[in-house]
DNA sequence: TGGATTAGTTCTATCACGAAAGTAAATGCA
DNA sequence: TGCATTTACTTTCGTGATAGAACTAATCCA
């Protein structure tokens, strides 16, 4: 195990590297000589490296940042939902080296313990470390509820440990995707964000003080039934115009489709509202302005001007972005700071990084010295 | 100085004291030897004392609790609005010796520096330290900006400081309400939670991983214009059923006063509703029923199921409890933890104890042993 | 070429911490 | 009653994290 300190430095320059001591020393609030003596043991055993010089034209002795190593290996992750599993394979810093999507063979834990053990198997690579996300709530390794799965306090981390032989971290999928926007996402250096995801669901989660907010709610995917228009349509819960209803894309796909009298899938309601369809841009302004409306409630309600959009259903943002511009100039106090708006990327990626973003902290956390 | 640990020493028996050293030992993550070791200087300088041995029944022998001395002088805490100051005098625990209300002669920073030294003047007692409260952004003693005083830039703890010759502290009213519930209040001992407050304005502000959320945002009054109500009335800001407009005392007595054609104030509204008054009743219906909103909304958002509702025009909640606990219940999610609702007291003290306990904080962090 | 400036290192004193062993004061059982 | 047991706290002492001070290194600049 690492110290503090110690531990403190592998973050900061797995988050911020290559970067300098000197740098170090006020981000860390530790002395120069701390640092050469943090350093040492960590260049010693290769996870840092020291790059060339960096003579930036200022005046004095130029600095030599520290960087981790790039070929300490390589990092899974994996996201399951009810009946698929998204697997990405990345490096150290969560960047996408290899990636695939299949079907779970059932949802029994061990069955699914064999397909991520075959999935896991057919990446190349040193794996230093898995990491499992998945929607319900997660207390150490173990699942104790994950309504997709029908899982009751699975623990799963112990079972595919053992199957694989190697170190595996699971956690919450929005928890996952928070911790990984914080270290090598959109809210790297920012002490605190919200993250709202759209798609087949609503997911939330909340950064603040440099932390996650871990409560249980987070694993009981809250945030789905906001109310955020008056007149939207029911979800199927009967809450009036909630996010549910709002964003999610089976909700949108089946207003479009009921409007034009025809089945219409999310990216065809996504080409029709680019290309001016009536039907397809009310429903697609409706949701913007409903997604507005949480951005900025989250925000004022947080107090945090940051906020982070993920999901697949994020195209949505490019084809309505006024609307949630103009709700979210709506519902924000002109006299508080402006929000900013990061958009991740769509798809399944997003997902899966979280997850191998909890094994490389897990991972961190653990390294030590051979001592 | 103290140390980190020697600070959380203080603060731990400040808190939840009387404290005995080996409940401490698990609060604080230290050895035994440990609390020995930082517990000797403390009582040797009279801050801590020894309290008689505890025998509770079970095996072994006592505890012998820590405890904050109880003679260590006074604090006074004031909160200034734009014509008035609220002032009480408390222990060092914050709890309430002496109070009382007097309007300031000018908003004219030095002339308030002169009403709030007479002010102090005439408490009786040993004071070791002030507080100042009050509607704006402070940052490190400076009033950046205070829009009931219409101050900008106003060093105010530095004037006051040099005019009494005493420690002074300035923080945003709310920043300084949201502590005093964290540390001697209703969120004694949890580590996040959201607090509002109703009157003649809204407040809000929120506490996670046991700090305040202390943004820009704070001072510049949010919160206020959260959307409640689709039908509600109009806010000065053009809000239709913000919580401006469905719960500030000036919204509901006009509501009041229009239905029955006569001047209504406030109390007068309560005892109104409590007897069954229909129009009366029917405001604090639509009232109770966007602060339950509010409420679940915070909860949702901020992920911290505990609440803390303070603030002059909490009257309302003995009025309108059904209608507040209805609407909770439809925005907040059955699996979701229920929300915990505090009730502080109403008027002005809970904004002046605010001030004393900032006060307080800042007395125990600088601390020294005479070293 | 040498002074100024900034980066980083080495040496060393300090001090916070906990492990271990010892003391204190109760309960409980024979 | 007395002794074992349990829990609370203290004392002693070694370990190790830390920063200050003096040092070296490498650049810019006059």
């Amino acid at each position: 195990m690492l110290t503090e300190s110690e531990n403190a430095l592998a973050e900061a320059v797995l988050i911020h590297g290559p970067i300098s001591r000197s740098a170090l020393t006020s981000r860390l609030g530790l002395s120069a000589a701390s640092l050469t003596r943090l350093a040492k043991p960590f260049l010693d055993t290769g996870l840092l490296v020291e790059l060339d010089d960096v003579v930036d034209g200022s005046v004095g002795r130029p600095t030599r940042p520290l960087d981790i190593a790039p070929d300490r290996g390589f990092f899974v992750g994996i996201k399951i939902t009810g009946d698929t599993l998204h697997a990405v394979l990345t490096d150290v810093r969560a960047a996408l080296v290899d990636s695939f999507t299949r079907p779970l063979t059932s949802a029994d834990p061990s069955s699914v313990v064999a397909d991520l053990r075959a999935a896991i198997g057919d990446f190349d690579g040193d794996i230093r470390g898995i990491g499992v996300s998945l929607g319900g709530s997660v207390d150490d390794g173990v699942v104790e509820f994950a309504p997709f799965l029908d899982w009751h306090d699975v623990p799963f981390a112990a079972m595919l440990a053992e199957a694989t032989g190697l170190r595996v971290t699971v956690e919450n999928d929005l928890v996952a995707l928070a911790e990984a926007e914080r270290w090598f996402g959109m809210g790297r250096g920012l002490p605190g964000f919200s993250v709202i995801t759209i798609g087949e669901g609503i997911g939330y989660a909340v950064v603040a003080h440099n932390e996650v907010v871990r409560t249980r709610e987070v694993g009981a995917g809250l945030g789905g039934h906001i109310p955020l228009a008056a007149n939207g349509p029911l979800c199927d819960r009967g809450h009036r115009g909630c996010a549910q209803a709002m964003l999610t894309s089976g909700s949108i796909t089946a207003q479009v489709s009921g409007a034009l009298r025809r089945t219409v899938g999310y990216d065809e309601f996504l080409t029709l509202t680019a290309g001016g369809d009536p039907a397809a841009t009310a429903v697609a302004d409706a949701a913007g302005e409903a997604l507005g409306r949480f951005i900025a409630l989250a925000a004022n309600l947080t107090m945090q001007p940051a906020t982070v959009l993920a999901g697949d259903g994020i195209g949505l943002f490019t084809v309505a972005e006024p609307a949630i511009r103009r709700a979210i100039a709506t519902d924000r106090d002109p006299l508080a700071d402006p929000i900013e708006l990061y958009i991740d990327e769509p798809g399944f990626t997003a997902w899966a990084r979280g997850a191998a973003a909890v094994a490389i902290q897990s991972a961190i956390a653990t390294l030590s010295f051979g001592r």
